[in-house]
DNA sequence: CCCTAGCGGTGCT
DNA sequence: AGCACCGCTAGGG
């Protein structure tokens, strides 16, 4: 059984955010702008549907056009600051142990709330592994819905955000936080 | 502010 | 197996 990929567009304030599903979720999102393709260099992508082209979008599993609804409404929420209200599943199987480890404790840091990269590294019982943590941050498939933005540096300070800073910056502040 | 050493995961060769 | 990345951190100018 070879994997397929739903790929589509949400429309928003900031710019157009593409998003990827899976057969058991969402599994990716780009910031707009972001040339990085998704999955590039997996064996994957044998088929794929693009939301540009109508009769594709018809052809989709009426479950993928729920969880892009839920995503669209999920995304909108959360850059205008707000908690989103739910989201689809979420695939997140292209991680290692170690990632997933890590995207599960940032989704559990909560709107306004903010950890440093240590403390994630303690919370997912590696506490020396810091520096690993940035870069698990770093290959997180859904910003902002894994709201990776909330770990800072140590001291406060903003640290880093493979995205762009003002984006990490955008977030949080939509979110209550200065810098 | 700078620099350094030490750190752990990942991907490429 | 080795190695060069990195969204790090603590310590010392």
């Amino acid at each position: 059984m070879h994997p397929v990929f739903y790929l589509a567009s949400i429309g928003t304030p900031e710019g157009d955010f593409a998003v990827t599903y899976s057969d058991t979720g969402l599994c990716a999102l780009r910031f707009p702008c972001a040339r990085k393709r998704v999955h590039e260099g997996s064996a994957g992508l044998q088929k794929r549907q693009r939301s540009r082209d109508p009769n594709a979008w018809c052809a989709w599993p009426a479950k993928v056009r729920r969880w892009h609804a839920m995503t669209a409404e999920a995304l909108q929420r959360a850059l205008s600051g707000r908690e989103p209200r739910c989201l689809p599943p979420v695939d997140l199987s292209c991680g290692t142990e170690f990632q997933q480890a890590v995207w599960r404790a940032l989704r559990q840091i909560r709107r306004g709330d903010t950890l440093s990269y240590g403390q994630v590294a303690c919370i997912i019982g590696r506490p020396a592994a810091s520096r690993a943590v940035g870069s698990a941050c770093g290959a997180n498939p859904l910003p902002v819905l894994i709201p990776c933005h909330r770990v800072l540096g140590a001291g406060g300070r903003l640290g880093g955000f493979s995205g762009g800073l003002h984006w990490k910056r955008l977030l949080l502040q939509r979110e209550g936080k200065t810098f």
